[in-house]
DNA sequence: ACCTGAACACCGTTCAAGT
DNA sequence: ACCTGAACACCGTTCAAGT
């Protein structure tokens, strides 16, 4: 039903990546791209190694030789997801005053958005697998990074005055959590809202308002 | 592995319920209590309909007479998980003051709670297995319920002037989400915490202050 | 070193047969 | 009406064989 099929014939049909000499860096890097490509597609849940695979080009064994198992390769793919988030940011940064409470609002707005316009994406990346992701070190990193760019704003917001000093970290979870949960919601259908980017746009700032609101100095 | 063999020696090994005259209603239950239990040993990932139909002592097929698929099973077992949290959130009330910070703190503290002591459940409630959840009646009742009971305290605070008027949908949904999302993350294995349990109160307390503090009038 | 087909032990779901 | 074994089309992983 993929591709597979057709051995050398020269029509590749959905073949992912150059046409011949891969060598093994190749083949694992057509393997992360065929898995990205498949998400675009597939729900989280008929994704599997061997489609993956056979996207790819190569047999589902092959995925053993770059990746210790289906949830390194899966890891490898939600990596992906992280570095295409965290352009998105910087691209956003870029739209923003550069004050911090431009910044602050422009890391949530971000946040929140990737997250619904790559619904697919953010489910490999959330646990959606039941991946507890401080296994996978870096998994653990992203989140780190995720982390550290959200506290040092914070950090900014409470040297300039606009936040109260003191419990940094909580302030850090609190601002973090608040959006990662209505996203996470939102993506586990728990919550409706009309599909309208200006308006959910004004939500996320009323929230991220209640949450400055509150921390503040 | 599981249970299974033996047919009618009398030692019925680990089977779930009553051993004998099983009529429809108790196969359905049956099979229910019996995913509950192995929830409880059994990572999500690992847990099958075919495991649980096992240790229900029945073939696997047979749930399909009670259940239209997998998915329809599993919300039956999550749909037990919801009813868990709710009975612990009566419970919490009774040891708590009626009013209204009392009963918004320990909405939130229950609900945090409840998913750390139960994280087995809390996946398999929570959309672990990529299930959009308002495709199933009863789990998008029970996420209205949730949405209700918090709105309600929401407006009660409103009302008695603790919290500033208007906006009480997203007043709710950000109490919600803060603690939605603290409690997702951990679950994720994305944070990090002492397991202590006075020290995450005292964390849930203060992240609860801070969005207390940001929608007050 | 890397890729492969075959095999293994599992899945969820369907079907035809039993009561 | 309800349960069953057999069969089907899939899985992820391992193994022995090829280059």
């Amino acid at each position: 039903m993929v591709a597979k099929k057709q051995k050398g014939k020269g029509k590749k049909v959905t073949r992912v990546g150059r046409p011949n000499k891969l060598n093994s860096v190749n083949v694992r890097e057509t393997l992360i791209q065929a898995g990205v490509e498949l998400l675009e597609t597939t729900s989280l849940e008929e994704i599997s190694l061997r489609k993956v695979a056979a996207k790819a080009g190569v047999s589902h064994v092959a995925s053993y030789h770059h990746f210790e198992n289906k949830h390194a390769l899966f890891s490898a793919i939600a990596e992906i997801g992280f570095q295409k988030y965290f352009e998105s940011y910087q691209i956003e940064l870029q739209k923003t005053e550069q004050d911090f409470k431009g910044r602050y609002r422009a890391l949530g707005w971000t946040y929140f958005q990737f997250i619904m316009n790559n619904r697919q994406f953010a489910r490999i990346m959330f646990g959606g697998m039941g991946v507890e992701s401080n296994l996978n070190p870096t998994l653990s990193s992203v989140s780190r990074r995720t982390y550290r760019q959200l506290h040092e704003i914070i950090r900014m917001g409470q040297n300039l005055g606009y936040l109260e000093k003191g419990q940094t970290r909580e302030k850090t979870l609190a601002s973090w959590a608040m959006i990662h949960g209505i996203a996470m919601l939102f993506l586990e259908g728990r919550l409706q809202m009309k599909n309208d980017t200006k308006e959910m746009e004004k939500f996320i700032q009323t929230v991220t308002e209640y949450a400055y609101n509150g921390m503040k100095s």
